[in-house]
Order: C-alpha cells, then structure tokens, then sequence
DNA sequence: ACAAAATTAGAACAATTGTTCTAATTTTGT
DNA sequence: ACAAAATTAGAACAATTGTTCTAATTTTGT
C-alpha cells in the first residue's frame, strides 16, 4: 500500500469514527504518522480525499452487484446476500451515509455521480422484480407506479438506516445487522409471496 | 420578536440554506445586521442556539400530534393530516434532519431528547393502529414484530426523506411535498384495508 | 429623573485551518 | 554510479474561527 491509498485508508477510518465537521486533514496526517504537508503532497484539497473514497464505495458497490447477476438466486437468497453486502457497504462507507446533503453540496460531481448510480438500480430493481414475479415469488399484481415508490422507499432505508440507527444511540457492530435485516425484511414482507 | 428570538431565526434560515458545516456566527450576525459580540451576548456558545432550535422543533411536533387528537379522524384523513403536518417540521427544521448524526455527536442532549421523542412516538402509533384495526380501517393480521418494524420504517422514511430528497436534486416546494406524500402512501398501502 | 441593569458594537485574542514553500532525502531509470 | 524525479518533514502564511473584553449606549424600574 502507496503513502496515497494509506491517506485514503486513513481518512476514511478517522471520518468514520469522528464525522466529517471535526476532522482536519492535520489530523488525518499526525494518525498515520505523516506530515501534513506530504498529505497534501498527494492530495491537494481535501475534497480530493473524499472523492476518492467516493469513487471506493462506487466501485465496491458495481463489484457486489456484479457478484449478485452471476450466482443466479431464488429471490429469498438475493435478499439475503442484498442485505449482508450493502450492510458490509454501508458500515464500511458510513461518514458519507451520514453526511450525504453535505457532502453532495460540498462537491457536486459526488451529488452527479450518486444520481447516476440510482437511476442505474432503479432500472435493474424493476427488471429484478418482474423477473421474480414470473418465477411466482414477487407479487404480480402491483401497480408500476407502487413499485416505484417502494424501489424508493428501499433506497431511503438503505441509505439512511445507518443515520437512523447511529441516532438512535446504536452501538453494538452485531445488533447493527440484525436490526438492518429486520428493517429491510419488513419493507419487503408485503411484496414477497 | 426581541433579539434573542430573531437570532435564533436567523440561524435557522442560514443552516437551512447553507447547512452547518460552512457557517459561522459571524455570518448569521451579519444576516441580521448585528454584531458578532452581541450575538454572543445572548448566546455565549454556538451550540446553544442550534439547542433552541432543536426544542422548538420538539413543541412545534408536540402541538401538530396534539391537534391530531382533538380531531377524532378517519385513519385516511389521519395519514393525510400526518403526511402534511410532518412535511411542514421536516422542511421547516431541514438542516436538523440532514446533519442529525453530526448533530447528537456534537450535542449529546439532542440525541437523548430525540430517543425520549421516538419512544413515545412508538407507543403513541401502536395503540393508534390497534385503534384503527377495530374499526376495520388497518389490517388486523399484523404480527407485532412486522408492525415495530413498520413504525421503524416509517420514522426512517419520515425523518430522512429530506436528506434523500436533497441528494437526488429536488429542488421545487410542490414537488417535493408530491413527492413525501408519494413515499409515506406507498409505506402505508400494504397495510391498510 | 436617575441609578442600575441590559444591550450593543467593535476591537482584540488565541487557536486552528487548509495549503504552500523550501530544503533535504529517497527512489528511479539508465 | 549518478542525474532527474518523486517523496518527505517542517516551517511559514494568510485567513478564519468562536469567544471575550471594553467602553458606550439604551432600557428599565422606581
């Protein structure tokens, strides 16, 4: 690992463990032994880290769908591996869930590349479900425009539960799965045959 | 309004507008044409102000459930008053919503007033859907884990929808309201009869 | 009317920030 | 082996921050 992924690997522990509005890249530089002028040596603006690691979470979430296409699942499985990836994602990524408006405002191209991301699933969740609807394991008789609103309704929860749970004052690494898998199997309980 | 109150609004509108990371006390004295002294004056740390804010926002949702009460609604005419009634807190108080994490890390009495809120946010919304279920309006074969876990789901969608929002571009007040409104039926629909 | 208290503006402070600059050291390609 | 390029540490900079201090002005209670 090059001094340039250790900043990466580096910035994304501490914005982790202490959010976005405290941290400086001083900071970032004096934990992993370095100067903060070599930081910025590699990283001129601190935008230039977080994009980064943005470009990361992108790539880590295109790898764990790809994943997905080739094992060929009964829906109840997809399910399943759809929970345990994005969670290990969303954990792994959690300062950017949590600080998502803010980041999106601070650099666009992230808020730009995000929106692409989401129409891009969006599309491969309504095939995804027609698909299981014909095999009889999805509900054949829902209105297109309720089955966009639920695409939505999952993404919000997949996106924010993570907020929701660190607010709720959620500590514990492995009540943080059970209650992801408990929160996203009832949003899907009313479709599933 | 004497000063204490206008700063107050001041700080609401300008965290609203520019979001906490980049804004200063300076800049909402400047807004409101006073000096940064004397806003210190009336508020010694910057926390306090965004402590204010936060209990306003607690009696603002104190008085909209209060007036749910009084009405004795039809569970529909109940959903639409919720949906527009707690659209109305989410934009007015946007930027609690979207730096919430950052929020109660920074303000710990937040965080515990919040978790007070969402407990009896809870009961409140059980004994109102067995309400409901009596009379035929919700769905009576419900498991109560599926149901917690529904409420979850709705406080989720409630509290982030906002930040979701935000991130995918929206932009225009009656889209947006639209578009909660969207969300929040799609939630309900399975469950209701 | 007037003393005491509250409010205000603006200067001042000490700390911190992201970033740049300089000079030294290390690595690389030949 | 050695010149050029890449990497590094640390000092330096200019801007900004939340907050405090001081002295003036305004408001309040009697």
């Amino acid at each position: 690992m090059n001094t340039k992924e250790k900043i990466v690997a580096a910035a994304l522990d501490v914005y982790n463990r202490e959010g976005i509005r405290t941290v400086t890249t001083r900071q970032i530089a004096r934990e992993m032994g370095i100067s903060a002028g070599n930081l910025h040596y590699h990283f001129k603006h601190t935008e230039d880290i977080i994009f980064t690691i943005f470009g990361q979470l992108q790539r880590d979430y295109d790898e764990m769908v790809a994943l997905f296409d080739k094992k060929d699942l009964v829906l109840r499985e997809l399910l399943q591996e759809f929970i345990n990836g994005s969670y290990r994602l969303i954990n792994k990524y959690r300062f950017i869930f949590v600080n998502f408006v803010e980041v999106c405002a601070w650099i666009p191209a992230i808020g730009e590349s995000y929106r692409d991301l989401v129409m891009r699933r969006e599309e491969q969740f309504v095939s995804l479900f027609r698909y299981y609807a014909e095999l009889g394991m999805f509900r054949q008789d829902i209105p297109i425009a309720i089955l966009k609103g639920f695409i939505r309704q999952i993404f919000i929860i997949s996106d924010f539960w993570y907020s929701s749970f660190a607010v709720l004052g959620g500590r514990c690494q492995s009540d943080a799965l059970e209650d992801y898998r408990q929160t996203i199997e009832v949003a899907f309980y009313p479709y599933l045959t």
